[in-house]
DNA sequence: GTCTATATTGTGATAGAC
DNA sequence: GTCTATCACAATATAGAC
């Protein structure tokens, strides 16, 4: 690594996130990157070789950014109650700082499913200790019988579901009220967990 | 790959169904639309004369199957919690036949979400009515408080995320095994609605 | 490192024979 | 209606001056 400009790199790097992010990789043109990174076609070759290259980038800091961080939490010692909360609340949160990521991922895992296994097998995703746990609970009598998997499917449904349609609900809900619907997802930061526990909460 | 019985112009909707569906507008090629149909591009634009208007007749296809047929049962006179069953295996079961059809759509909305604004216009979605009824049965203390706009989408997020997230799901609960997914989307025809009443009803 | 100019390949769309 | 051949242009990528 020598003297790279680092100012421009970061600026190509936003820049590329924006765009693919927001209109997938066949979507996103090389040149709205560049424009969108005040620079010309040219020097985005320079700093990556291809579109290949620099998407890979922006593509694996999303599916971190989506995937891994908080799943970690669910290996964690934490009681199921309280982590369902922490769950749900954290990773809203972060989508909500990163609104374009859920559809982004989405779109790409759909269009070319290989990525995933290449990703996946290089980061220990292991939900099988949150099933454990959810599975104990249901025998302790604590809450009530569910396949933890769609305990665990929902979850992330929930979470996730409203960033992914976010024109279709905004529109049918609020009358495209953009503040409005902001509300709505940040108070879905109480209301999923609560609605989760409500579910499989034995009286 | 297309059935000779079929005439020209059913097979080429088909096999544009196949591709802008999997691939989306961006990513869909004319070349390989006509090598499904079994016919040459020149052709593709003799019955549709550009990309555009093929690909409006497909999406039009698909957000109809997607977003109206059910629903108009949310304006039906059911009881509620019969109304949410109903809604909830009817939904899946769609899905389950167009698997493909929800991440389409909910891609093409954020790439382009102008265009639900003219498409949900031309038809009266109006949820209303339904989340009228929720309000109602918390009145009468029957349900728990809750948003009625959360429950909606609590219930369309179970209902449409795991055919969205297809690829993860199936890598990461169900080792790959396709079979072993399609039992666990079966099965939630019945989950779904059952994790949904036990959050809101009360005891 | 950054630019202008250009090469090279894609791809949507058309012309015209049959 | 269906084909072959080709156009026109857009988009990735590279060459080379500064």
């Amino acid at each position: 690594m020598a003297e790279k400009d680092l100012n421009t790199e970061q600026k190509i790097l936003e820049a590329a996130r924006l765009v693919f992010t927001q209109k997938g990789f066949e979507g996103a043109r090389m040149q709205e990157i560049a424009d969108k990174a005040g620079i010309n076609k040219a020097l985005l070759h320079y700093y990556y070789r291809s579109k290949d290259k620099l998407f890979e980038g922006v593509f694996r800091e999303a599916f971190f950014t989506m995937v891994p961080q908080v799943m970690d939490l669910l290996k964690s010692e934490m009681p199921l109650f309280e982590k369902i909360r922490f769950f749900t609340s954290n990773y809203i949160e972060i989508f909500i700082n990163n609104p374009f990521i859920p559809g982004f991922v989405l779109h790409e895992l759909s269009v070319n499913p290989k990525r995933i296994v290449d990703l996946l097998s290089n980061m220990g995703i292991q939900p099988a200790l949150f099933l454990d746990q959810i599975q104990a609970e249901i025998d302790k009598g604590i809450i009530k019988p569910i396949d933890p998997r769609n305990l665990l499917t929902n979850m992330l449904a929930m979470c996730i579901f409203p960033f992914v349609a976010r024109p279709i609900l905004q529109n049918i809900l609020f009358t495209n009220d953009e503040q409005a619907f902001a509300q709505f997802v940040e108070d879905r930061k109480k209301a999923v967990p609560e609605f989760i526990i409500n579910a499989i909460k034995n009286e």
